[in-house]
DNA sequence: TACCAATTAATTTGATCAAATTATTTAGCT
DNA sequence: AGCTAAATAATTTGATCAAATTAATTGGTA
């Protein structure tokens, strides 16, 4: 225990690793983890691994087998509904509190991230999407301060990461319109609606690729 | 490890151990837990109470303080908000989807659930009221066999837990008029729409009561 | 060759311990 | 007395290890 100034606890900066190694498609559905392969991988101790993964596990981006092993749960069609009810309910609304609370500052670096979102289409770069695309939704989503929904959110995303990047995988990411441009008018232009609604067509569009992957 | 015959892993059982201290209003909003308290009073190790507690903590039943301390956290208006915006969506959904599914032997058993609930009321017997209530609504969420809708109905019901016993040692038990009945006989008839209003309704006055303690 | 039992390897699980961090108490000073 | 600083106690944290469980492999038999 060597540590010479580290201010927050090992488990935590874990299970933020882990859990943008499912959000970024690191890691596939279905495919297993061992608990010593990952604590190999990003180089720490089993015990605190073991925590993050009960953490992730606990939120969905995880599953623990009845054999007590640990995979990256697949996209079934009735997860993909439950999932899409709660997303179209709290998410514009997450939106739509975000929107009222978003300086101007923060409309710039949501443009910014735009940028980086088309970019990383042309240039074929999914896991550059994938953390684009939930940089800019979550970049909104935080300017709510609402915990709660902010945190099912999560969880939720942490269940289709895994499942975007299969959709990517398929299709390539110059299929990919996306509904930022819409969003981010509308929230130079205080046009709360229309952020609202670019945000329900966004993840309409996101939802309906993934549904093509399953029922193939 | 002298287990003879376990199925279960133990940091499993003490997880819903400690859930159900949560949900039944064992412990106190603002109460601090120490890991080693609780893993003398169930009488385990240290290690698997750690894990449940991560477990706990990442669905919001627990919150650790930036000392990393551990506390039930307390209501507060803003999160009210947010819980029945989500409870309001998803469980008259989840009842709907249940009571589609539910069987004749299911009904049976939330009469029973219904009248230990009143007997409860009677003798005020707050966490036996606590306990069935919560049986009850799960017995038909669990019916509609929705997982993700489940876990996340369940995340906010960790979160109300410990208010949920405020306000009953506020306003003592015989104040709680019950939606149950009409529930029950919605479930008998096949009126569907019935039990989606009766639950709505049975939200809407537990958040009300939970926001009078909040607004004192 | 195909199939099944037995052995071996890999992995998880939970206890224990030292180090680190935080909380509490005591002592000293003005 | 009131307040600050040092010392003590309590708690968390992460590594390590033995036991248990599960997966993989080997060997034998029909």
């Amino acid at each position: 225990m060597n540590k010479i100034v580290g201010k927050k606890p090992e488990h935590e900066t874990i299970y933020v690793q882990i859990k943008e190694m499912v959000l970024f498609g690191e890691v596939v559905p279905g495919q297993p983890l061992t608990i010593h392969g990952l604590a190999e991988k990003i180089g720490a101790g089993v015990t605190p691994v073991r925590e993050a993964i009960r953490r992730l596990t606990a939120e969905g981006g995880l599953a623990t087998l009845e054999n007590r092993r640990v995979v990256v749960p697949t996209m079934t069609m009735h997860w993909l509904e439950q999932i899409e009810l709660v997303r179209l309910t709290v998410e514009p609304e997450l939106a739509v509190m975000g929107a009222e609370k978003c300086s101007l500052g923060k409309v710039l670096e949501l443009e910014r991230l735009d940028a980086l979102i088309d970019e990383a289409i042309r240039k074929g770069d999914i896991r550059g999407y994938l953390e684009a695309n939930y940089r800019f939704h979550f970049t909104i989503y935080d300017a709510a301060d609402a915990l709660i929904l902010r945190r099912i959110t999560e969880s939720l995303w942490v269940r289709i990461g895994p499942s975007l990047r299969v959709v990517c995988g398929r299709f390539g990411t110059t299929n990919l319109t996306d509904q930022h441009r819409e969003a981010t008018k509308g929230l130079r232009d205080g046009d709360v609606g229309k952020v609202k609604q670019a945000l329900q067509e966004d993840i309409r569009q996101g939802m309906e690729f993934i549904r093509q992957t399953i029922e193939n």
